[in-house]
Order: C-alpha cells, then sequence, then structure tokens
DNA sequence: GCCCAACGACTGCCTGAGCAACTATAACCG
DNA sequence: CGGTTATAGTTGCTCAGGCAGTCGTTGGGC
C-alpha cells in the first residue's frame, strides 16, 4: 500500500515546519542566555523600533503574536524585571504606552549582535545569494497569501511595517 | 539613523516565520472544523502512517513536538475522545501503545483530503514548480542544518523518518 | 449636552504543556 | 541470585496565554 503520508504536499509542509522549528529552537537557546523569551525579544525589538522606543499596548498587541490580554501579561512581567515601563498616553487616558526603559536597551543591544549571527549562522548563511533569494522569494509569496492579516484585525499596520519585516499575527 | 532592525537578516527571518504563522492559522482553521487541533493531527497522524497504527508513548513523543508528559496528556483527551486507545506493549510491561480506533482513523480520513487541499492553496500551489522546488531545496538545506535532532534526544529516529518527513522534535 | 456604542486595558478562569518527582519494570553486573 | 542503574509512563506543580467579562474612557448621533 503507498502511504497518503508520502504525498509531495506533506512533505512541503514539513520542511517548513522542520525549519521553523529548528530556528525556534536555536534561537530561543540564544536569547535565553540573555534571560529573554521569544515573546520577550519579539516585543522588546518591536518597541525599540518605534518612535520614542514607545507603542500603545494594542498596536503592541496588533504588530505581535499575542493577543491584548498576552501584551497585559507580558508587559507586567519585562516591568518587573526592569526592561520595560508603563506611560500613561495623555491624549487617551483608555490607553497606555509601553516605553523599553535604558536597562531594556542595553540588554536588546547584548542580544541582538548575537542573534544575527545565528540568523546568518543557521539560516541565511546555509545558501549562496541566489540560493537565498529564491527561498526568500518563495516565502514572500506563501507569506503574502497565507498570513492571515484580516484575520488578526490588525488592519492598520503601517505598510512598510508589513514589508518589512515580521508582523506574526496570529489568534486561535 | 538608519535602524538596525531593517537588517536583512531579520527580514529573512521574519518571512519565514511569517510565512508559518500564516500557515499554521489556516491549517488550524481546516483541522478545528473536524474537532482536531494541530497537536492531535500530528499526533494521529504519526500514529496512522505506523505499522499496525500505533506507536510507544515515547516513540511518538520522539516524533512529535512534545515531551513524555505532554504525550501522556494528549493521549489521554484523545483516548476520552474515542480516537486513541492505550495497549499494553506485551514485551515489555513498562511500556504501552496508543492505537488509532476505527474512529481515529474516520475522522483522518474526514481531515485529509481537506487539509491537502489547504496546503496546496496556500503553500504549494502559491508557486510554480520550479519556484517550489527552489524553495524546498532551501527549506531542506535549513531544516538539516538548524533542526535540532541531537538536542531532542530523539537519537534513535529511523533515517527514513526523518528524511521523509517533518519530526518536529523541539524541546525548552 | 446626553446617551449609547465602541474602544483600551485589565482580570478571572481555563487549557495546554514542560519539568521534576515518583512508581513500576527492565537490564545489567557482580 | 541480589542489588544497582536505566527506562516508560504518569502525576503534581507551575507558567504562559487565550477568551470572555469588566471598568473606565471616548466619540458619535440626536
Amino acid at each position: 500500500m503507498t502511504n497518503v503520508f508520502d504525498d509531495p504536499r506533506i512533505t512541503a509542509v514539513g520542511l517548513l515546519f522542520e525549519a521553523h522549528a529548528g530556528l525556534s529552537a536555536r534561537f530561543n537557546a540564544q536569547l535565553e542566555e540573555h534571560g529573554l523569551s521569544a515573546v520577550e525579544f519579539e516585543v522588546i525589538t518591536r518597541l525599540a523600533r518605534s518612535p520614542g522606543n514607545q507603542l500603545r499596548m494594542t498596536d503592541l498587541a496588533a504588530q505581535t503574536s499575542l493577543s491584548t490580554s498576552g501584551v497585559t501579561r507580558v508587559v507586567d512581567r519585562m516591568e518587573r524585571d526592569g526592561l520595560l515601563t508603563r506611560r500613561a498616553c495623555p491624549n487617551d487616558r483608555r490607553s497606555s504606552y509601553a516605553v523599553v526603559t535604558a536597562a531594556g536597551m542595553q540588554r536588546l543591544n547584548e542580544t541582538l549582535p548575537g542573534h544575527l549571527q545565528m540568523i546568518e549562522q543557521w539560516f541565511t548563511g546555509q545558501l549562496g545569494p541566489e540560493a537565498l533569494a529564491a527561498l526568500l522569494d518563495g516565502l514572500r509569496r506563501v507569506r503574502d497569501a497565507a498570513h492571515p492579516c484580516a484575520t488578526a484585525g490588525s488592519d492598520d499596520v503601517s505598510p512598510e511595517q508589513v514589508a518589512a519585516t515580521d508582523n506574526a499575527t496570529r489568534r486561535h
């Protein structure tokens, strides 16, 4: 009996998911050395790249893989650890900003070079320039098709964000 | 100030992670229609493709993204739902098999065609044959480099498994 | 200006999963 | 054979995160 599971489609997703899992594991290990989880790293990165190193809680949720309640709790932890602070929004008293502290920026600066090195070591450096370009091109097309921007409610993310980086919005 | 975060390496992982997140969301939605979570689908698939539609708990853990305690609990749930059964191992009284029931096989057969369709719709069908081949080739190389088989403790997975399918072993 | 709908953040409750501890069995070794 | 060590599975504890409900705030319709 020829197995249904040898279907090339299954193999294809298998490759993508395994590559993701493998890289995640590598990255997690490196981040953990600096006392950060993947989610925390994503949060602090998003904030650090935003004007004023701050973002409203909702916007932060929209840019990450977290729900708003998830953001509340991550920011709780990171505020407890001194990496972030909450700041009241002057215009809208419902909103509050999450702001990266000096300690947070320092932690990020300690972490980033190693992280980039990991990316190069395990991902981009594994391929020649043209093979990498082909891979990224394929990924971009799959991402554009499958990435659930509409589902995620992050309707108002600025286009340059979507184009330039990873807006890993996913809700269940 | 040119932003450190525009580094092409960041963009590259962003693409991979977003593609994964997008596909995961799509797949989860379809699986949910059939009352399965992604983990349950993975478990039942692994079992169904194994001889006798069964696998020892430990082996199942080694083939999935779960720890052994995680497997215990998933199998608990799926046994409660009638999709699986535990069967004592005759040779080794410590071990037990997880076996797919008839209901479990039926559920899987209901789910699989739609799942393959989703893969085609959101992933493989998005690219021409040569672009897909290039993508898969790149993914394979990244997977081979980064996939933490050694880290995961699944030292004894049979080679054909690793070659043919997704062994998404990841431990923290 | 007033009311009601929408919104932003937070909290209670629940589920899923990992780690470490534990039990029972197996295997090894003297 | 008896004791020590390793292995298979389960369970207690903990934590992260989602959903739904709550509260305060805002803004739009009249």
